[in-house]
DNA sequence: AACACCCCCTGTCGGC
DNA sequence: TGCCGACAGGGGGTGT
């Protein structure tokens, strides 16, 4: 499930729960995810309290108060669930996937949160808090697509005579840090931008970003922020860490759409779907060309 | 350096 | 109905 939106809509969702909560107790009931969980991991964590929930590209961080940023990355397949402290919210099929369950944190007020990921590509791992941004996850970070580093000038340098698809490019991490699959196809037909294209054919001979390029960080923005505001993306039964459903997926323009006909007005065009190193790109060959002429006088 | 490809793991879905 | 391959929101590692 876990883009930006996705990231930030179960860090709210478990703020209530966690932000300035002691842990009581912590199960851990096996020895790794995607990694081995640290050393020690039960006893560093056990009766600290979360100082804070922060959220850094798709890394969710709690500050506890030993000092230590417990932080937690969701993989493809991880999720949380709240339940306990607040009774008859919403009743979420627990029994179903509770062999996923791999980690359950009983905070001191009761409330139980509980980590769930059937294929394990999510993480946890402490690290001293001060040192997080010197830390090999985040040191190469890129830029968050919510904020303000992120316009047609920084699109320009980081493009420049790059040979690479715009597509991969939107995806790497250390460009941009937080969106994945789903967005990037978004944003892309939002812009009106060829996920094909070689990224520096986005970037004029002087380094000043074309109309094209121009487009993409308010799309991003966009599409973010829509997201965001339908509590993110709702694929494969994930749920919110209330049990809610997101529903951005029912707003999706391109993403798993093949074959459907363009939304975009004016356009006759059909979405395909491509395959782009090894994952599936989605987006329409009409409105979508490698020549953008959607703005300007279309010449060369 | 930059890019393409493989892999980790489980579940689900479509085709035969 | 059942079996089998393809594919899924991520990203680290390796080989060219």
């Amino acid at each position: 499930m876990p883009e930006l939106p996705e990231v930030e809509t179960v860090r709210r969702g478990l703020l209530p729960a966690l932000a300035g909560a002691r842990i009581a107790r912590v199960e851990q009931r096996r020895p790794d995810l995607r990694f081995p969980f640290p050393p020690g991991f039960v006893e560093r964590v056990t009766g600290r309290r979360v100082l804070g929930l922060r959220r850094r590209a798709k890394y969710l961080l709690a500050d506890l108060d030993s000092g230590e940023t417990l932080v937690m990355h969701l993989g493809m397949s991880g999720s949380f669930r709240v339940d306990g402290a607040t009774p008859g919210l919403f009743h979420h099929p627990r029994d179903k996937n509770a062999a996923h369950d791999h980690v359950v944190f009983h905070m001191e007020s009761g409330a139980r949160v509980t980590y769930n990921d059937p294929r394990r590509f999510g993480f946890m791992l402490l690290i001293p808090t001060p040192e997080l941004d010197r830390h090999k996850l985040f040191e190469g970070l890129g830029v968050e697509p919510l904020g303000p580093a992120l316009d047609a000038a920084f699109l320009a340098r980081a493009f420049r005579g790059r040979k690479a698809p715009t597509k991969a490019l939107l995806l790497d991490q250390r460009l941009i840090a937080g969106l994945g699959n789903i967005y990037v196809c978004e944003a892309l037909h939002r812009a009106g931008v060829s996920p094909l294209a070689a990224g520096g054919s986005l970037v004029k001979a002087a380094g000043a970003p074309t109309a094209a390029l121009g487009r993409l960080p308010g799309a991003i923005r966009e599409v973010l922020e829509a997201a965001l505001a339908a509590g993110g993306s709702s694929l494969r039964d994930h749920r919110q860490a209330d049990g809610s459903l997101g529903y951005f997926q029912h707003r999706f323009r391109v993403y798993d759409r093949e074959g459907a006909a363009c939304p975009t007005p004016g356009c006759h065009g059909a979405i395909l779907r491509a395959v782009q190193s090894g994952r599936s790109t989605f987006y329409c060959p009409d409105c979508q060309k490698p020549r953008p002429c959607r703005s300007g006088s279309g010449k060369p």
